[in-house]
Order: C-alpha cells, then sequence, then structure tokens
DNA sequence: TTCTTTTTTTTACGATCGTGAAATATTATT
DNA sequence: AATAATATTTCACGATCGTAAAAAAAAGAA
C-alpha cells in the first residue's frame, strides 16, 4: 500500500529528502574543485560514502544534479546578497561598503563552496547548455543588481549603476571564488586571514571613491 | 645515417618542427573552450584533422604538452603587455589608460585563446600542479606588474602600486577571458564590439581614479 | 633503386565515465 | 510475522580517456 507520508511514525525529515541533502553536500563539494565535466558521480560517491549508483535513484542524472545545485548556489547567493545589503541605506558610503564588505567575507568563509562553483564554471557558457543551469549564472548578476538597486537607491543614472554593481561583484567573486589561487599570486598561501583583509582593502581602495560619486558626495 | 639537418634541401621549417606547431594551434583552440581535465588528446586531433596518437610522438604526454602550451601563452602575455605599456610613461592619465585598453583588446582580438585558457584554469590551484605548470599563471601577474613599474614609475608606495596592478590585471582578465558569458550577462549576447567599448568604459571609470592618485594628480 | 630514418596511423590495453537493470537491504504497513 | 514499498548496493554495458606498441607511410641518404 502506498504510504500517505514518509515522516509518518518517525521524528525528523522523512530519509528520502535526508539523503538528497547528502547528496548535494557531497555533491557541492565535489564541484567546488571540478569544472562540471571533470567531476564524476563516482568522485561524488566517494566525497559522501555512498555508492555512485544512488545519486540516480534521486537525481535523474549528472546534469539535473548539477543544475539543481547550481540553482540551489545561486539562490543562496542572492539571499546572502540580500542579507549583508539590509540596513546600509542610512550609512555613509564608507561605512556602508566595509558592513558589506564584512558581511559578505563572513558569507564566503562559511559558505566558500558557492563562489567556487561560480568562477569554475562561468567561463564555460560558450553555447547555450554547455553546462546545466548556466542561466542561474547571469541571472545572480540581474538579480543582485535589482536588490542592490532597492535596497540602496543612488541618486545616478541606471547605467552606471549597472556598471559599479557589474564590476563591483566581478571582481569580488573573482578574487574569492579563485582565493586559493590569488593567494599564491600574493604570496599569502595559506594565511587565509590575511587575504581576507587584503581583499577588504582592495575591494575599498577601489570601489569607495566611485560609491561616494554614486551617492552625491563627489568630493 | 643520422640526418644532419632536417632543413637539408628543403625550404622552410623541418617538418618536425612544423607538425609541433599544427600541434599547439589545435590544443590552443581546445584549451580555449575546455578545462585541463575537460579537454582530451581525441578533442585536439580532431581540432587539427590528424590523429591523437601523433600528439605523443610530439610532446610525451597530455600534461606536458599543456604545460607548454600555457608557459608559451603566457610569455605570450607577458610580452603582449609590455608591447602595450611601451611609450605610455609621458602621457597624462587619461591617455595613458585609454591607449593601453586600446592596445591590449587589440591583442586580444587577435589572440582570445590566451585569456581564455587563463580564465580557465585559474581557479584549479588547489595543490600544487593540480594542472601542469600552473605556476605560470601567478608568474604573469609578477612578471607584469615589474613590467609596469619600470614602464610607468609613479610616486607611490609599492603595495599600492601591487594592489592597483592586481585588481587592474584581475578585472580585466576576467571580462575578457570569460567574455562570452559576460556578455551575456551584459544582454550583448554576439555584439563583440559593443562589449569591448563597454569594457573599455568600465576599466576606465574604475582605474583612471586611482591612476591618477598614483601619479600624484591627485584631484 | 635500396636502405635507413623519421613521421603518422592503426590497433590495443586498462581505467574511468554516465547510465541502466537487477539484486539486496532497509523501512513501513498490515 | 508477513507483506509491500522504499532505499541502497552490486553488477554490467558501451563510450571515452591517456598511453603504449606495432604497423604503415613518407622522406631522406646511399
Amino acid at each position: 500500500m502506498r504510504k500517505t507520508s514518509s515522516r509518518a511514525g518517525g521524528r525528523g525529515r522523512p530519509k528520502r529528502e535526508l539523503t538528497r541533502e547528502r547528496i548535494m553536500k557531497a555533491a557541492r563539494a565535489v564541484f567546488a574543485h571540478h569544472p562540471y565535466h571533470s567531476a564524476s558521480m563516482r568522485m561524488i560517491g566517494r566525497a559522501g560514502k555512498f555508492d555512485h549508483a544512488l545519486i540516480r535513484y534521486h537525481f535523474p542524472s549528472k546534469a539535473k544534479l548539477f543544475g539543481a545545485l547550481l540553482a540551489e548556489v545561486c539562490d543562496e547567493l542572492v539571499e546572502a546578497n540580500r542579507s549583508c545589503l539590509e540596513g546600509l541605506a542610512g550609512l555613509p558610503p564608507d561605512g556602508a561598503i566595509a558592513r558589506y564588505l564584512d558581511r559578505f567575507l563572513d558569507y564566503h568563509d562559511d559558505h566558500p563552496a558557492a563562489l567556487r562553483i561560480i568562477t569554475l564554471n562561468i567561463a564555460l557558457a560558450d553555447r547555450p547548455d554547455a553546462i546545466p543551469g548556466y542561466r542561474r549564472i547571469p541571472e545572480v548578476l540581474t538579480r543582485t543588481r535589482e536588490t542592490f538597486e532597492q535596497a540602496l537607491p543612488v541618486p545616478a543614472p541606471a547605467d552606471e549603476v549597472a556598471r559599479y554593481h557589474y564590476a563591483f561583484n566581478n571582481l569580488l567573486i573573482n578574487f574569492l571564488g579563485a582565493g586559493s589561487c590569488q593567494m599564491i599570486i600574493l604570496g599569502m598561501k595559506g594565511r587565509d586571514a590575511d587575504y581576507r583583509a587584503w581583499v577588504k582593502k582592495t575591494m575599498t581602495f577601489l570601489f569607495l571613491p566611485p560609491l561616494k560619486k554614486l551617492m552625491g558626495e563627489s568630493g
């Protein structure tokens, strides 16, 4: 007979969902270190200590699994961005940018896989669906731009705001997503805290002056 | 008997070298669209219209081939950078940055594979030799910084110059190397000329003011 | 020409890939 | 406990991978 609810009788979430999350977690770890076509189902299985065939029971294919993961990661990024922008409207430019960077760097420390997955696959968008669900990546930029416009309304033309937002996020994604390589370049290998401070200082150095202009505080 | 010179009697370069270049050209095309582990010898063979086994006669392994290509590409980038910086010392900041960007964008139009190869593999440097010869990538940054310091000496602390140089090149590499994706984000898919203009404008918008500061023209 | 060297293709091996079906184990229901 | 449903593993298939050796072709030297 058909089970009416997987949760019936048991405490906690149904096993189906728990396993899906285990798989997603393992997939996140693997796709954070290998571009889509280089990662394999068997790598994910090893990372999560389950057989690779189990994935197929919960996700119909590698492409669908990656698509689901990418969607999750991108939604998470948009939400993190929204959260980091909260309550910045009243602050002066230097306070706002410092606050935003501190928050976002915290987010990245807690969820380093997200930006890595983006960075590893962003350059692969040659033709539509060269990687599954790649549309999500450009969408992150457009969605965070809308959030930015609403959270920090500034008296400046929309295309200037877009230019600022786009450059800001591109550079930050690159700094954090490819951080391990950047640290090597800067001679900070392993010194994550130093690198974090460097990123904050550099982003501020570069983006505070134009932010002042955007906010009409040109000085 | 041993041939004293492959060139003997024939006009032009020896076949050995010609084939090596054919292989490198095909490899460049393939590695410009696939990260190291995703690209295959057979792809390269198809791209160059030769059997994949031929590669092994001229290069001992996939890793060595990629290493050779990466070294070539990185040297080419350093040289392009040097060439683009030539004669900029006397110019005012806005002229210098415009000139540099025009030149470098020209270079990229002629050799789009170079920055693509960098961008596709830069985030893979987890551990030493996750990709063969990855050291070349950080080296490009350090070498171009030295070139920059010599070509455009400015009265500013070395770490500020380094910060500027590093951010500038990171963003530019990202804009151009992942251009196809960036154009999608900006709604400029296929409009390469528009995107090029956008890149120039954005880079100028962002990097001209701090360059003025570096050059002591703070306004 | 004939012989030797160099270059290229053919063929093959073991490994890994994504996927699928079958077999087994686990859990829920009666 | 018996039965049904769900979850997981085992096994297998065809394809592709990098590499290797042998065979064939092309080129050069005599």
